[in-house]
DNA sequence: TGAAATGTTAACGA
DNA sequence: ATCGTTAACATTTC
């Protein structure tokens, strides 16, 4: 399941694969994968990814865990934006892989798919002026990646009495964290994830920018390379400090690893290295 | 078998 | 208004 490191890898993938190559042929898959700006489903998927035949992929950007692919088309500029959400991705090769719900056959290139088990996933195909005023209305934070936030924007953007870890959650505040990456960067940082953002205090901040960034760094190090294997799959390994680790000792005191649920979501943290007001 | 899973969003209640 | 929880989306895995 897919946070902001994945979706940068899949960035990576996709210009070493696509970039200033064409597109010989496009096929759906799945009906349901291409959305609109509404987020509905599109009444006819073939003639929508139909448009993008005979393009040619001039950039991939990432903004959160959006990505989006301009593309120069016969008919003009058109902006392919994806969501992954929890298990999309894309893979390249020959053969359709599990969960496949549509392909672009790249000239001189590989066929590259866009696969996604659980079908929460899209792909939104439109005008750039349509696509950029779509991923404005998401009104998301700012980016931690590839420059750290610095730890006064950080203070000024998770300002709040309430506990730190679901506002490292919240998009409109920061973009492209999720449930793992909060877990991890807490960890880090030595803050509990219970710490209300009003109690701390500058080297706290400090800490939590360093940690932002440094766990972004590991995970794109860890996970870079065409084959992106999310925690939930099989023969995956878990290469997180905390995250999925409850009883387990702390890799840095050995107490054994907390995690309690929090709005439907896990969260772990080691009692002794984390605590309460971020000291 | 039931529960849980790395995302998002709408609906509801305090 | 803002916060937090819950259910929903679809599927697999433990």
């Amino acid at each position: 399941m897919p946070e902001l490191p994945e979706v940068e890898v899949a960035r990576r993938n996709l210009e070493r694969w696509w970039v200033g190559r064409s597109v010989q042929e496009v096929a759906v898959v799945d009906e349901k994968v291409v959305v609109d700006t509404a987020r509905a489903p599109v009444a006819d998927p073939y003639a929508a990814l139909a448009r993008l035949e005979g393009a040619t992929l001039r950039a991939v950007t990432r903004r959160a865990k959006l990505l989006r692919l301009e593309l120069d088309t016969p008919e003009g500029p058109l902006v392919l934006l994806s969501h992954f959400k929890m298990t999309g991705k894309f893979v390249h090769g020959d053969e359709a892989p599990r969960g496949a719900r549509a392909c672009f056959r790249v000239a001189r290139g590989p066929v590259v798919w866009f696969a996604d088990v659980r079908r929460f996933g899209w792909l939104m195909l439109d005008t750039p002026a349509a696509i950029d005023g779509f991923i404005e209305a998401q009104g998301y934070g700012p980016e931690p990646w590839p420059d750290p936030i610095a730890p006064d924007v950080l203070r000024h953007a998770l300002q709040s009495s309430s506990a730190i870890k679901p506002r490292l959650l919240d998009q409109s505040r920061i973009a492209g964290l999720g449930n793992i990456a909060a877990s991890e960067i807490l960890f880090r940082a030595r803050i509990h994830p219970h710490t209300a953002p009003s109690t701390l205090d500058d080297d706290g901040w400090r800490r939590l920018s360093a940690a932002i960034h440094a766990h972004l760094a590991f995970v794109l190090e860890v996970e870079e390379g065409d084959e992106i294997q999310y925690l939930s799959e099989a023969d995956a390994v878990n290469p997180f400090l905390v995250y999925g680790r409850e009883g387990a000792p702390c890799p840095e005191c050995d107490t054994p690893i907390e995690r309690e649920r929090t709005g439907g979501r896990p969260t772990f943290w080691c009692s002794r290295c984390q605590i309460e007001g971020g000291l």
